[in-house]
DNA sequence: AAGTTTTTTAATCAAATGATTAAATTTAAT
DNA sequence: ATTAAATTTAATCATTTGATTAAAAAACTT
């Protein structure tokens, strides 16, 4: 849920009395594990234990609904580190928040700039990657959708500027095969909305999908495996279709 | 935002020293509007206001996210009368939520029950009856998502209910075209994924690709003005396209 | 006007939560 | 061994928040 709607609680004085001297975070060093294993990865620097519990209950529950000590507890650690290493709950979801969208943004990007490879390999390779990806992070498109909207700030921007490049790019290649007659032309909002809600919306609306149709976990994951192959023909049927 | 995984908060003890005997809730009674217009609609039931702004708020920001103060705010009444209303936030929450799905889901049940329709008239209805319900209610799938995983209970029992015969009846509908050679034989569970996928997608989706997209928000409805046509054309070239 | 119901006001609770602090303790580097 | 850094412990704050209460006020019914 938003952050931005969520009015700060437990904030200070906003002119704090003495403010204690910004520290720095530790410069992390490496330390054999100690005695008791606190958690699952007890070998990562404390900083990279810490923001992965913090991803895994953001991604999971979103800022509101996720508290600090139980990001603490995940990470095998106590509050107080917690705060040491990133001052608070605001600016590690801001962290955990930009790196979950890299990602995700990644995932479509890295395919689509290169000239050489057709749309249709194109195609092909977001689906498939998309697919796997979201295999191993099927919360993170919930919890970009939730936590981008309101949210005109820095990420609006962010996002701006990382998708531009591939935009223009994208746009004069399906333009382009409009004009050769390859395929019907299709305006780029509409070739987005249909690529990526066959490919990603499965997920997002996997329990209600499951639900509905009666469908197993077990299934679910062998129809996305069709998926791979059959979103790509069904694309190109829907690019070769005459209104 | 998972209500289930919010730890109860400001609960009392399980065994309240002396529980007030447990009111019922005021029989509404018509009542002219106060001198001062609290709000914006002022001549309904304080109950009716009550819910409204509920469902406003949880709809746009999630259970964890919603204070019950700013639910009273939105009402025009005050946090004593909607705690006297509705007894705890849950409650509140329930009775919201319940709605929603229900609007949400027969949205999609109405239309696919009827025998005499076919399979290609009702994807015509049922895409624009969503699109223009969305339209109205931009907020409802992501609600709807984000509320319903890692809840078990009411919920998933509800759908199972409302959606069963509906699911039958689709299952023979599509099968019994399959058989006819009417359309390539696809498997309820990508049918349903592509047609909410293509219809319900854009609404959540709406942020991310707007952006990436670089479309405003006229454009926005233009285009899924564009997509009641442009939806029922591509799924049935999906049903007819071969692998 | 009298009586009932609904609503407000204002104060207050108890618990949850984000955050801080100081002192002890552990760990690693020198 | 000494030292510095990293981490824990435990106590404590200040707020927020859901919820309750009693009494006053307002609105409505009869």
């Amino acid at each position: 849920m938003a952050k931005a709607n969520r009015p700060s609680r437990g904030s200070r004085p906003s002119v704090p009395k003495k403010r204690p001297a910004p520290r720095k975070r530790p410069t992390p060093q490496k330390r054999r594990a100690t005695g008791k294993a606190p958690s699952a990865a007890a070998d990562l620097s404390t900083e990279e234990k810490i923001m992965q519990a913090a991803k895994k209950l953001f991604t999971q529950n979103g800022f509101a609904a996720t508290r600090t000590r139980d990001i603490a507890k995940e990470a095998g650690i106590n509050l107080a580190l917690l705060n040491y290493y990133f001052r608070s709950k605001e600016k590690l979801f801001d962290i955990v928040m930009t790196e979950n969208f890299r990602q995700f943004i990644r995932g479509i990007s890295f395919q689509l700039l290169d000239d050489a490879t057709s749309v249709q390999e194109k195609i092909q390779r977001i689906v498939t990657a998309y697919i796997d990806f979201l295999n191993n992070n099927p919360d993170l498109p919930i919890f970009i959708i939730n936590e981008i909207r309101g949210n005109t700030s820095k990420v609006a921007q962010q996002i701006q500027e990382e998708v531009a490049p591939i935009r223009a790019h994208m746009f004069r290649q399906l333009q382009e095969a409009g004009r050769q007659g390859e395929i019907t032309p299709i305006d780029p909002f509409h070739f987005m909305a249909n690529l990526i809600g066959l490919t990603v919306f499965p997920f997002i609306g996997r329990p209600i999908l499951q639900r509905v149709t009666g469908v197993n976990d077990q299934q679910f994951r062998a129809f996305m495996e069709e998926r791979k192959n059959l979103v790509p023909i069904w694309i190109n049927a829907i690019m070769h279709s005459k209104k």
